[in-house]
RNA sequence: GCCCAGGUAGCUCAGUUGGUAGAGCAGCGGACUGAAAAUCCGCGUGUCGGUGGUUCGAUUCCGCCCCUGGGCA
């Protein structure tokens, strides 16, 4: 899926939660080493969410080139899958020209697709899949797993009962070729840096610390026009299941938009969101990545 | 000043006909292979306002005090 591309050598990687202060360290790191910046986060992908996902200032674009920052419409779907292809072309078309790629971001996903750890799979017909999540509305997590558990027992052994999610992932891929998910996901993927020569950071700032920032960022976000954004994104009118829908702050902010709640609520319950998800962050670098990861604490 | 209603987890509250208490939210820990800012799993963190009394035993009953609402003056 991927081709044949050289991964790219002296890659600098850097991991950490959302307001960790690590986008202004790609910046040092990428300007130190004559390096561009490439996108490592699932929702700074989309073009009308720019305020809101806290993507790069154009202040910042000038000064380092930037790569995969907003160039999906909400409107289309995308993936880790999809991200990773379009890494894949990056590093094989004439953008970076031998320049260093810094890649930053919050998701933990994207990284280990990045060291090779996202299995080639079967493609899903959109037919297949909606068919699936149509069943899991309708009937329930649990009683699809009694399905997993008949037709694949081994992802049904491993996926939770209430994990809809995975369990419509593995029945798909099941539907689709005939053979287990954990068949697919026994090859692992190419990487696309050489693990050999990358540079991996993860920034972990104290947690009563990030939530300070993640306060005095999200108000920001409001003062410069975060609730515009989410005027255009609901304009659009799609379907709530979008990935970009599921930003953090959009449900919020477009409840206050129609008067459902006042503006304070929402500011307070997006806050909070982007708290726990700052823990799921944490969780996930601290014990998905290993010891050729440097920890380093600081928030800017 | 008097009358009423309250004071129980970080917050909102439930409850114990007397045997030291539990929900939601918040918080904490964990999982994670094409939706990952997603999805899922686990955990109660407490001078039951204070102080005396009754009692084998009081958060619960009684007295007094303190605090917060509301009402009457």
């Amino acid at each position: 899926m991927t081709g044949k591309v050289e991964a790219a050598e002296h890659a600098v990687l850097i991991a950490g939660p959302t307001a960790s202060g690590k986008s202004a360290l790609a910046m040092e790191i990428a300007e130190e080493r004559g390096g561009v910046i490439v996108n490592a986060d699932s929702m700074q992908v989309y073009s009308v969410l720019c305020r809101l996902t806290a993507r790069p200032s154009a202040e910042e674009i000038a000064r380092v080139p930037h790569f995969l920052y907003g160039h999906k419409h909400p409107s289309e779907p995308y993936s880790t899958g999809a991200w990773l292809a379009d890494v894949s072309g990056l590093l094989s078309g004439p953008e970076l020209a031998g320049k260093p790629p810094v890649f930053v971001g919050g998701t933990g996903l994207y990284f280990r697709a990045l060291l090779g750890g996202l299995s080639n799979m079967p493609d899903v017909p959109e037919s297949v899949r909606q068919r699936w999540q149509y069943r899991l509305v309708e009937e329930g997590a649990p009683k699809l797993h009694r399905v997993l558990r008949a037709v694949d027992p081994d992802a049904a052994m491993v996926i939770k009962p209430g994990d809809g999610q995975r369990i419509v992932r593995a029945l798909e891929i099941m539907e689709v070729s005939g053979r287990s998910i954990l068949h697919w996901q026994a090859d692992r993927g190419t990487p696309l840096v050489n693990p050999a020569t990358a540079e991996r950071i993860v920034v972990e700032p104290q947690r009563s610390l990030l939530g300070e920032a993640i306060a005095e960022r999200f108000d920001r976000m409001i003062e410069n026009g975060a609730l515009d954004e989410v005027r255009e994104l609901v304009a659009l009118n799609l379907d709530p299941g979008m990935p970009a829908m599921k930003a953090i702050g959009v449900r919020e902010l477009s409840a206050a938009l129609s008067g459902q709640i006042s503006l304070d609520e929402a500011v307070r319950l997006a806050k909070t969101a982007t708290r726990q998800y700052a823990k799921r962050q944490a969780t996930w670098f601290r014990n998905q990545c290993g010891t050729e990861w440097k920890r380093i604490r600081a928030i800017r």
